[in-house]
DNA sequence: GCTTGCCTATCATGTGATAGGTTGTTATTT
DNA sequence: AAATAACAACCTATCACATGATAGGCAAGC
């Protein structure tokens, strides 16, 4: 068996989904939710259906696997980040875009965001995972940088700096609490002129 | 052996301090350094000079550790959050006071708040522990919020929530991006009216 | 026939945890 | 004062189990 027929609901189309993509989702799920030590290969093996062994096929080391799963993290946020702006009528509707991620993650998925996950364990990272997590923050602050130009917002940098924190430690402390209103008023902060 | 000799540079005076409290210590950092489920009995009795075992007897379970943890730099960081705050001339200076905390942790300890690594660890940890983290954020919430509305400003419940969110992601953030700046970034966003 | 994707079996190491013994100090009794 | 009990704080030894990782085999498909 080369794929598994799996069916997205919203392209109402059937694909084929890689086995590796599969271990790659279930462990992104796992360690936005547990984070990156918390997570073992039988433990991801075995909610796929198959045996560790075969998971280090795909991935030697687990190095790999979390090297491999921030970069299509990063991607898949940036993909989804242009998707929802390309029809953006103004840099505001950007912004929520931007913020609407994060919240679609803590409020649909129920999940953190893998790099903030991650980042709070940095030094217990293979020392390119955390590379890669670093490049993520650089690469949202560089993207609200320019969102806030855009918009006209004084001190465009340092708000962005501000704004890419704040939805991070909204993400922790609103599911720490389990009180979304922390992630709004935060959302709110963000959005301030 | 009962206790040994520390000596405690603002005190000037040599006190007797516990084993107990020299696990804590060490569990400490190396909990704010790398996250719950990467630090082992092992390593921290290892680095005190006795046994894993011998870790048992002071704290029997995994779990006891983490909780009284968490429950002792909750403790530590309000009575540090007094004792600065005690002289403020202003509102204001008491939160830069409470900023302040967090600075000294980023960059004379070089360490994250445990509370903040903890809660993106969230669904790997104990229950109590959890919920020890979760009172640490609301009491600060509450905290802020008191001085936010001694200072006059507007909306101060929502400003606190987005402000104790805001220096958590800033830690984070200045951590793995190694560049301090996001928090001072973040430090001005949340003095600012 | 080569590649892909899995398997079984195994490994060394690390993990939290327990049982039971040893030592030195402190408190109590004789 | 001496003997004894009690306790604190460690130790050794061991446990069952989880961990990441490797070697080698097997079946399907191009």
């Amino acid at each position: 068996m080369i794929g598994k027929l799996v069916f997205f609901y919203n392209l109402s189309q059937t694909i084929i989904m890689s086995q590796r993509e599969r271990i790659l989702d279930i462990a992104e799920t796992s360690m936005r939710a547990r984070g990156y030590n918390a997570v073992s290969f039988r433990e991801i093996a075995g909610e796929i259906g198959i045996k560790s062994a075969s998971l280090h096929y795909h991935f030697p080391k687990k190095a790999d696997l979390g090297l491999e799963l921030v970069k299509r993290y990063s991607e898949n946020f940036r993909t989804a980040l242009n998707s929802a702006t390309e029809n953006a009528a103004n840099p505001i509707e950007k912004i929520e875009a931007f913020i609407d991620l994060h919240r679609n993650a803590l409020i649909e998925q129920e999940l953190l965001c893998l790099c903030v996950v991650l980042g709070a364990e940095a030094r217990s990272l293979p020392e390119d995972v955390n590379s890669s997590v670093a490049n993520f923050f650089q690469s949202n602050i560089n993207w609200l940088t320019d969102a806030y130009q855009d918009a006209g917002f004084e001190n465009a940098p340092s708000r962005a700096k501000a704004g890419v924190a704040t939805l991070a430690g909204a993400l922790i402390a609103s599911d720490s609490l389990k009180d979304n209103s922390v992630f709004e008023a935060a959302a709110d902060s963000v959005l301030k002129s």
